[in-house]
DNA sequence: ATCAAGATGTCTAGGTATTGTCAACTATTA
DNA sequence: TAATAGTTGACAATACCTAGACATCTTGAT
């Protein structure tokens, strides 16, 4: 059943909520209902944990708490994915010094921590971010200027190599548990990921798949340099509804063009392939040739996911 | 059930617990029950210490020690795992004296799951594992046969890469999640874990590091395909006592024999260096010349790390 | 515009329970 | 003999609980 029984601070860690204001929230609005130890301590399961972060982000995005403090999860859900979309449409941040502030101080740390090879600090950091800023926003606002300032300073030589090897794989690491702990409902759409044949590396392909969890879709995770007939066959296999590929590095591959209008033709006119990193204007001949998606952030790759979810 | 029995202080350092905690779990929670010696001595079994790593990873992530002291192994399992998903594939019999029976049944559903792509399943397979057979023997009763057998599978074409590259995706993560939230003293000695340019994959460099782990050993994991220089480098900044080097792939590189003796040169005659890998026979040369230790199995592995210790 | 009432987050105080650490002393081991 | 373990009782640091007070802020009626 659910009976993971987290204590208070716990949950306060995982919800950004302090514990006062869960007790409040209890107390005057029954928003949730713990168990009791013997000893009268309140013992949360994660379907608590989930609708306290849910009411947190309904919450600071304008709705009061009274109101919405009695809705099931699933009202939540839809009240939060529908709400934020539009509150950072129609009012452009409702507190954009605050986040601005908040993720410089978290990639100074995380910088620090990078250079120290301190990957609990660096760790700690990627949680708090998620947790303050929500999943997704810890993708635009840490992880993706992040990595760019590691690129940056590495090509400068201000960073060493193996500190740029290091923090990526502490990044990788944590965002590949997100995609595998997620759960997702079984009608969820299916997104392969993956970096086509050559290119190695695959910090982009595990921020893509992230972005793709927190959308609800299911991700198959496939890493670096798959070869291109064997995208086709894995797409087959698991009925795929979308494939992701990131190109970063080689940005002059003399086949990656040919490859990819071949892949086009093995999925048919109608697959929906989405191509993005630093490398793909090398080849953005190709990607209109075949008619792929061609992103260069994260929230058109998230639109471009909503939509096809809503086909 | 094992027959092997440990002292408090190797079961401290496998589970990054005080010995003064160990004890005081026992006394007050009853949490394990470990045999004695003649004289009075208490002596652990692997199970014991599974069951306090676990207890270890459910304390940290919210759960008080004295609700979840009594709960049986399989239960803490379930809690540790942030999955919500309960679907029993199958429970292997502890059958202690065929260890080989067991690990053919480990071995047997990790490759349905890779054929699946199932990652939960998969990931269950290495957490019962590693609950049934320690970290140690995890790694090389499971992990090094089931990448030996997909590789070969993949080699004779009965497998497809995206399962492989699937499957190293998985154990990868799993595995470098035991390295990062491996709690060692601030005496442990230091191990380096990378691949030298050139080799990008990081599968054995992933178990290595599991490995050294599980001798108490801090690991500094830099991923794949690390220039020569920046491991010098690196070494230094972090005053590391040991490398060790994973060459999987390319057995013919002309190049790293000359690196090899160039790494000697750099990090001095006295620093321990330990090569393995599939591919490392074809440098077997430069590794005497240099004076590695070149390595051929984990438990070769091991004792090296330990007789280091011991010095 | 003003004022009262309500909503909401924060804080304090006084008390209990939990939990890790320590000290003191003894016994065993290497 | 030094290092490692064992036992026991005590201690201090947290963590948590309840109840109520308070400061803002919003809202709606006058």
């Amino acid at each position: 059943m659910d009976d993971k029984l987290f204590n208070i601070k716990y949950v306060s860690e995982q919800t950004g909520l302090s514990a006062h204001v869960i007790r409040i929230w209890e107390r005057r609005y029954s928003a949730i209902n713990p168990d009791r130890s013997n000893s009268n301590r309140r013992l949360y399961s994660q379907n608590d944990i989930e609708k306290l972060k849910l009411l947190k982000s309904a919450t600071s995005s304008g709705q009061s708490i009274g109101q919405i403090a009695d809705l099931p999860i699933e009202k939540l859900q839809e009240i939060t994915t529908n709400s934020t979309i539009e509150n950072e449409i129609f009012t452009p941040e409702s507190n954009p010094q605050l986040d601005k502030d908040l993720t410089e101080k978290y990639i100074a740390d995380s910088l620090i921590a990078i250079d120290e090879f301190d990957s609990y600090r660096l760790e700690k950091n990627l949680r708090r971010a998620s947790v303050d800023l929500g999943s997704f926003k810890m993708l635009t606002n840490l992880i993706s200027p992040l990595m760019d300032v590691v690129g940056e300073k590495w090509r400068l030589g201000e960073m060493n190599p193996s500190n740029e090897h290091f923090a990526s794989e502490i990044v990788k690491n944590y965002l590949k548990n997100i995609v595998l702990s997620s759960s997702v409902v079984p009608s969820a759409p299916v997104l392969i990921v993956t970096t086509p044949k050559g290119q190695i590396h695959d910090v982009g392909a595990t921020i893509v798949a992230t972005a793709a969890v927190t959308e609800g879709w299911k991700v198959i995770y496939l890493g670096a340099n798959l070869d291109y007939n064997e995208i086709t066959s894995t797409i087959e296999k698991n009925n795929a509804d979308a494939l992701a590929l990131s190109i970063v590095h080689p940005n002059d591959d003399i086949y990656l063009a040919d490859e990819l209008i071949n892949l086009r033709k093995n999925l048919g006119d109608n697959f929906m392939i989405i191509i993005g990193g630093r490398a793909s204007e090398g080849y953005k001949k190709a990607i209109e040739q075949i008619k792929a998606y061609h992103i260069h952030d994260l929230f058109t790759f998230r639109d471009i996911l909503k939509n096809h979810r809503n086909k």
